[in-house]
Formats: C-alpha cells, sequence, structure tokens
RNA sequence: GGUCCUGUGGCCGAGCGGCUAGGCAGAGCUCUGCAAAAGCUUCUACAGCGGUUCGAAUCCGCUCGGGACCUCCA
C-alpha cells in the first residue's frame, strides 16, 4: 500500500497516517447540532469527512466512523450562560425538545442521503450519553481538574495549563488569551475566565434537564465529545474532525477534557475542514448568507440563478480542497455542472468501446497519479484533474485517434469505479425510474424518425426536431456511429 | 485590538524553490447537409516593492487587499 499523507493541525504538517491498530481505524466527526435545518456549509464539512472516510475504505481500512448528534447543551449566546438551542426552539414552535430533535435529524439524514454520503457507523446523541458524561465531569473533579461552583462543574483552564499544553491545537499563548478574553455577564461562579462548563446548573423554566450529583442541570457542550469518542473508539483513537471554526474552542476544550479524564490525548490525527463562503463571507446562520441545500437544488433563492442537482454541488465541492475555502458563486457552479456532465458523458463513452491496437502505460500512469493525488491529503482537485485526463483518452479512443486493448478499457473502468463513484460518492443523477424509461423510448422514437428524414435530405424536418428538443434542454448530437442525446 | 491564514490567467481552483495542474469561458482548425458534441491547437498567470538563491508563484521582510478565530456556528 502507497503511503497515506494527512494533513494534522496539532503539528501544522502532513504526516504519514499510521493506524493505532490496523486495520481498524476509529475516526470521530463533530456532528451538527439539529435545531434548525443544515446549511451547505455544514454539509461541505460532512462531504470532505466521507470522501475521507469513502477513501480510507477503498484502502482496505475497517474504519469505525462515529458522528455525534448535538441533541442537548448547545448554548446559545454567550458561554455557559445562554439559552439551550433546541429548547429554545421548542418554545418558540411549541413543541417537545426531542420533537425538534427528530425533525431536524430526519431531516439532516435525508440530506445528506441526497448528497449520497455514506451513513457513520455509529450516529451517538447526547442525551443518549448523560450518565457518561457525569462519570467524566466526576473523575476530572476528582482528578482535581475541575470543580463545582454553585451547581455547575467548570473545568480549571489555568490549573490544568500548568501541566499540560492546553493551546496545541491553536499554536496559541495562554496569556494572550487570558487577556483577550472578555468579561461575561453571568459567570461570577467561575474562578479562571477561560474555564468552560462540564455541567450546567438548569434554571427551573429550562426544558431539558437531568439529575446529577450537583443538582438538576444539563451537560456542557465539549463534555458530549470526549464521552461518545470515549465510549465508541477508546481512550486513544485514530482521527479525529470538524469545521476549522470548532478547532480554537470545542476541540481545544475537548482535549483539554480527555487529558485531565484519562492523562491521554484522544486522537493522533486532527482533521479541520475549511468554511464556505459567499461573495468572500463566511457563510453562517448569523449572517444571513446561508443557503438551505434544497434551496439550491431548486434555485428557489435570491441568490442564485437556477437550480443545481446534488450531484453537481457534490462535485463542485470536490473542486476545491478541504482544507482551502470555497467561495460560492453561480458562475462557479454553472461550470462545474458542464464539467461533472463532460465527466459522466465519457463513462458512457467508455461503456461502447471497442478494443484495438497495443497497450500503452498511460492508463496504468493515470491510475497511478490519481492515487498519488488522493495519498496527499485527499487532493481531490488534483484527482479530478487527472480524471479528466481519463476523460481526454476516452475520447480519443471513441474518435478513432488512439487505441486502447482491452486491458486499458478494463482499467479505465476501474479507474472510474474506484475513483468516480466509490471515493468520491458521485453518482448518476438521473436514468432511473419509470419516467425516465419511458423518456427514453420516446426519445428514441424521436430520433429515428428524424433519421429518416435526414437521409431523405429534409433537413426543414430535422432541423426542425432538433431545434425543438433543443428548446425543451434535450442536446442532440450526431456521430457517424448514430445519434446521442443529453439533457 | 490580539492570534492565525490567505491574495494565482476573463472566472473557479491545484501547485508551495527548477519540470510552467485541471475545469469553465474565448479564438482557430478537424469532423459535419448545417449545428451540436468530440478531438487538436491557442490565449501562459502567480497583489506591490525589496531581499536570499545559479534559479522564486513557491523562502524572508515590508506595504496594500481578503478571510478566520478570540463570542453561537461545520
Amino acid at each position: 500500500m502507497e503511503k497515506l499523507f494527512i494533513y494534522n493541525t496539532l503539528s501544522r504538517t502532513k504526516e504519514e497516517f499510521k493506524a493505532i491498530n490496523p486495520p481498524f481505524v476509529g475516526m470521530y466527526v463533530c456532528g451538527p447540532t439539529v435545531y434548525s435545518d443544515v446549511h451547505l456549509g455544514n454539509c461541505r464539512t460532512f462531504m470532505s469527512f466521507d470522501i475521507i472516510y469513502r477513501y480510507l475504505l477503498h484502502l482496505g481500512y475497517k474504519v469505525r466512523y462515529v458522528r455525534n448528534i448535538t441533541d442537548a447543551g448547545h448554548l446559545e449566546g454567550d458561554a455557559d450562560v445562554g439559552e439551550d438551542k433546541i429548547s429554545k426552539k421548542a418554545k418558540l414552535a411549541q413543541l417537545e425538545p426531542m420533537e425538534i430533535v427528530q425533525k431536524y435529524t430526519v431531516g439532516f439524514r435525508d440530506i445528506m442521503a441526497l448528497f449520497n454520503t455514506l451513513p457513520p457507523s455509529i450516529e451517538p446523541t447526547a442525551t443518549g450519553h448523560i450518565i457518561e458524561q457525569q462519570e467524566i465531569a466526576k473523575k476530572i473533579i476528582d482528578n482535581g481538574l475541575a470543580y463545582e461552583s454553585n451547581g455547575t462543574v467548570y473545568f480549571d483552564v489555568e490549573k490544568f495549563a500548568k501541566t499540560n499544553n492546553y493551546t496545541a491545537l491553536t499554536n496559541r499563548k495562554l496569556e494572550e488569551l487570558l487577556e483577550n478574553t472578555r468579561d461575561l455577564e453571568g459567570q461570577d461562579d467561575k474562578k479562571g475566565r477561560l474555564d468552560f462548563a462540564l455541567w450546567i446548573k438548569a434554571k427551573p423554566e429550562h426544558l431539558m434537564k437531568w439529575p446529577s450529583p450537583w443538582g438538576v442541570g444539563f451537560p456542557g457542550w465539549h463534555i458530549e465529545c470526549s464521552a461518545m469518542s470515549t465510549k465508541y473508539l477508546g481512550e486513544q483513537f485514530d482521527i479525529h474532525g470538524g469545521g476549522m471554526d470548532l478547532q480554537a474552542t470545542h476541540h481545544t476544550n475537548e482535549i483539554a477534557q480527555n487529558i485531565a479524564y484519562c492523562g491521554k490525548s484522544p486522537a493522533n490525527y486532527w482533521l479541520h475542514t475549511n468554511m464556505l463562503t459567499v461573495n468572500g463571507q463566511k457563510m453562517s446562520k448569523s449572517l444571513g448568507n446561508s443557503f438551505l441545500p434544497i434551496e439550491l437544488f431548486t434555485g428557489q433563492h435570491p441568490l442564485l440563478n437556477k437550480g443545481f442537482t446534488p450531484m453537481t454541488v457534490r462535485f463542485f465541492m470536490m473542486q476545491t480542497h478541504y482544507r482551502s475555502t470555497l467561495d460560492f458563486s453561480n458562475e462557479a457552479l454553472e461550470a462545474s455542472e458542464k464539467a461533472y456532465n463532460r465527466l459522466m458523458d465519457s463513462y458512457k463513452t467508455l461503456q461502447s468501446l471497442k478494443p484495438s491496437g497495443t497497450s500503452t502505460d498511460i492508463v496504468s500512469k493515470l491510475q497511478k497519479d490519481c492515487y498519488e493525488a488522493m495519498n496527499d491529503d485527499f487532493n481531490t482537485p488534483v484527482l479530478i484533474a487527472h480524471l479528466f485526463e481519463a476523460v481526454r483518452i476516452i475520447n480519443s479512443a471513441n474518435d478513432k485517434k488512439m487505441s486502447l486493448t482491452q486491458k486499458d478499457i478494463d482499467l479505465l473502468h476501474r479507474i472510474y469505479q474506484h475513483f468516480v463513484f466509490d471515493v468520491m460518492g458521485l453518482k448518476k443523477d438521473e436514468e432511473t425510474g419509470k419516467a425516465y424509461k419511458a423518456l427514453e423510448g420516446v426519445m428514441n422514437l424521436v430520433l429515428s424518425l428524424r433519421d429518416k428524414a435526414k437521409s431523405n435530405k429534409d433537413f426543414t424536418t430535422s432541423d426542425e426536431i432538433r431545434n425543438n428538443l433543443t428548446a425543451l434542454n434535450i442536446q442532440v448530437k450526431d456521430s457517424k456511429e448514430g445519434t446521442a442525446w443529453s439533457i
């Protein structure tokens, strides 16, 4: 197996990937907080990790992929004093909090399925692991790194930092963090300005609360990931991922909790995906520039010229490396749509390719290039560049400008299967279902009538048919082998 | 304000010391009843100014843009 290199936020370099216990790989990714519809930025992160998951599977690893659903403990507004996001939404909608959770969890899964992302091996919820979270909090108190204050349990960051590197993920100086932290209202119970809550005392009106050794309350946000990753992947596992916006606070605190709990930093490789931007600004709910995936599919959004299929969007995202920001625009999406269609049309052409001539090593070189791209920190843009080399080869062979042996053709099939379908998770958008079968039959009928007109040199009729089809967004393509069409 | 990242051709985006990805758009040619598709060719860029080096888009410094985090977000 070729060496796989992964950019590790901990070292800020690309490192060779070595699993703790091969062929098994444990991967934890911070999932969504299910208090509203997922937006496209969320989807980008999960699609990036889907590629990583798929590629590890393709390489033969047995991956346990854990991605949590945050259904409690994630607060609104300033740290540790705001209202629980889900509770708030439940009150506004006059629903049970778990109705909110259910609605948006199902919606999230539906959207991710449309994007053809594989479901994780385990999708645990915070509310399903209250006991585990309490146990971790207790142990951290026992270890002297957390304290209870008026029903809330805080992590003692400054004490922890005396013997541990609290800022390993961000490379910041603790003193600077201390200087720059704002004074917040209602946090008088804290000893240190950087301390964060493991367990939070519930106000009487709070909807989601549980008994605990410190009174009725609910878990802090960061501790759920410590609890669930430890439970399902062990105290130390291979990969931990999430969006870059989680790096400084959520992941930093998560590492601190794990070390305070069991003396071990949880993951060897920390991966962070970059943000999706719109007109150069981060796509975020609070800025009001976020699209819902469904708006993107239908084109029903003021910033969108038209709709795009889920696979076009997926391909569009794969054209940018996961650690770069991806700026959203109609023009870029339209370009991706054409490119994606070309890639898929070429696959169709491949099905009818006839072998001839002698073999060259050009196809096996191409396969090697594809692996090299993916082994270099999952570089999908470079992979796609190589795949367009395959497109060129297939089309040249189809035009009889190049010859391919059966072996070459088989290898091209495998390259498509492995990289386009298995690893990138692309698939044909349509060509399934009754409606498409019917359309196919109608098209064959229409085109045979047009062929008849053409062979009678009745170009008025043949052009009329073609022009009308073009108006319906159906493109007619004549060639020596016959007439093809595409939408 | 502090910390960090970033600035590539008309547009999107890789590359990150020498071998000048890729896609979209544009131009020309081949094919074709015409067109489309496809193929080939073409357009050859690295914010600015200095420095290091035989050699810099790639390293260093400064200047000017853009962004992220520090405060809920993937």
